[in-house]
DNA sequence: TCTGGGGTCCTAGGACCC
DNA sequence: TCTGGGGTCCTAGGACCC
């Protein structure tokens, strides 16, 4: 048998900051408030973040810039290139506050955790969320909603009617069965978590269009021509818990760091350096979780809106695995110097690590003296320490990153360096 | 003129093996 | 007309999420 069939007794609550990046630009500017705001992606690019003002004017997510610009001039729209500095550091005071209450959560994104409501003993669930919803308010000046249910799939589907519907004002409980059922009938099929624009396709050409109806869904047909994901996603609808609570930060499986250039490199040293400064990135995010890489991805790409586009990618393999910045960079120039063509204007670059193992595994680092290994691992330490002060020797030449960030607020919560204009 | 970044997982298909 | 079949491993590409 593939699942428990019982019905699961479970509550969870899925909280989500409204508007997230948002909302965070008002808190330090309260004059924002009322009006419409946009946050847009790294060089200004498209729109990643809307107040609720702003998607009623209809801008929509992703929707690039040029194409709704002329909003600001005729509807007062508030842009502001990211601060992801500023969003991590309030995702972060967001997340305090709600282990405050259970430290059983589980950190889903930059602006969404669950919570196992279980063992808290709560009587009246409505105002627990109430009272979840008023400390976060108080604590961080940011607004959440709240959907609690018996599975994580229904708490989105909470969570969602708690931020649409007026008359629930942020919390939406939804443990009754019937309750599920009339919610469910109210809700496009994709927009149920785990249907994307594809299979929502399919499912409207079976005659499914809601989220009840899918619940009611024929599984082998899910099963045959979906997959099990989604027959998951359809359990998880029917109150059967498939997806638990995963509260400790899983390891990574791969660390990328790629940016799309605000003006585009011609010369090959500077996307050397650009490619360098990747790596890094990277390589200080791996060292973070204690790992070592054994492979990597370099890849670079001219701009795909114009002709004669060139992408190409490379792989190669790190034996022993390391997270040593200088012997990745080595790597990263390698494998670069095979894929980069002279003469080419280059609009995206990246570098993906990978192949991970524990860096105090044996096998990481086994080729090495271990004297040089204990060097190495102290010189990086103290590099991680100084938190983005440091650059390499080569990252120094690319100039930051190219990143075009006309409308970045201020680093209200944070000392990092004005330079790396990064997460 | 101007279109983000970082992840996970599944599936299909080919290579290879017995 | 003709075909063994089943297993594993790998990779590329697709789909989805925030």
């Amino acid at each position: 048998m593939l699942f428990e069939l019982s019905p699961s007794r479970q509550t969870l609550a899925l909280v989500d900051c409204n508007n997230f990046y948002a909302s965070c630009e008002r808190l330090f500017n309260p004059s924002l408030n009322g009006k419409p705001v946009v946050v847009l992606s790294n060089n200004d690019g498209c729109a990643i973040a809307r107040s609720n003002e702003a998607k009623a004017l209809g801008i929509g997510m992703g929707e690039p810039y040029f194409k709704w610009k002329h909003l600001i001039e005729t509807q007062g729209v508030k842009v502001f290139s990211a601060n992801f500095a500023l969003y991590g550091d309030m995702s972060r005071r967001v997340m305090a506050t709600l282990q405050q209450f259970t430290p059983n959560i589980e950190i889903y994104s930059i602006d969404e955790a669950f919570m196992s409501l279980d063992d808290l003993g709560i009587v009246d669930h409505e105002a627990f969320g109430r009272d979840v919803r008023r400390t976060v308010l108080r604590h961080t000046g940011l607004p959440v909603s709240l959907g609690l249910a018996r599975t994580k799939t229904l708490a989105k589907v909470a969570n969602h009617a708690a931020k649409k519907v007026p008359r629930h004002q942020g919390v939406c409980v939804l443990l009754d069965d019937a309750a599920v059922r009339a919610r469910l009938a109210s809700i496009p099929v994709g927009d149920v978590w785990g249907v994307g624009r594809r299979k929502a396709k399919w499912l409207n050409d079976q005659g499914i269009l809601t989220a009840e109806a899918l619940m009611d869904f024929d599984d082998r047909l899910i099963r045959k021509h979906l997959s099990v994901m989604t027959l998951r996603t359809v359990f998880e609808l029917r109150g059967i818990a498939c997806l638990g609570l995963e509260a400790a930060a899983p390891f990574k499986k791969s660390i990328a760091t790629t940016r799309t250039f605000g003006d585009e490199i011609r010369d090959p040293a500077e996307l050397e350096a650009a490619v360098c400064s990747f790596t890094a990135l990277s390589a200080e995010s791996l060292r973070g979780q204690g790992s070592a890489a054994g492979g990597m991805q370099v890849f670079v790409e001219t701009s795909p809106f114009k002709p004669d586009y060139y992408a190409n990618a490379v792989f190669g393999d790190m034996c022993p695995p390391t997270s040593f910045t200088p012997a990745l960079m080595g790597m990263a120039r390698r494998l670069l110097a095979r894929i980069c063509r002279p003469g080419l204007s280059y609009k995206r670059a990246g570098v993906v690590l990978m192949g991970f193992v524990r860096a105090d595994a044996e096998g990481a680092g086994l080729y090495e003296a271990p004297a040089q290994q204990e060097k190495q691992g102290r010189l990086m330490e103290a590099v991680d320490r100084l938190d983005g002060d440091v650059f390499w020797a080569r990252e120094q030449l690319s100039d930051g990153l190219h990143l075009k960030q006309a409308r970045r607020s201020g680093r209200f919560t944070s000392r990092w360096s004005e330079l790396l204009q990064v997460c």
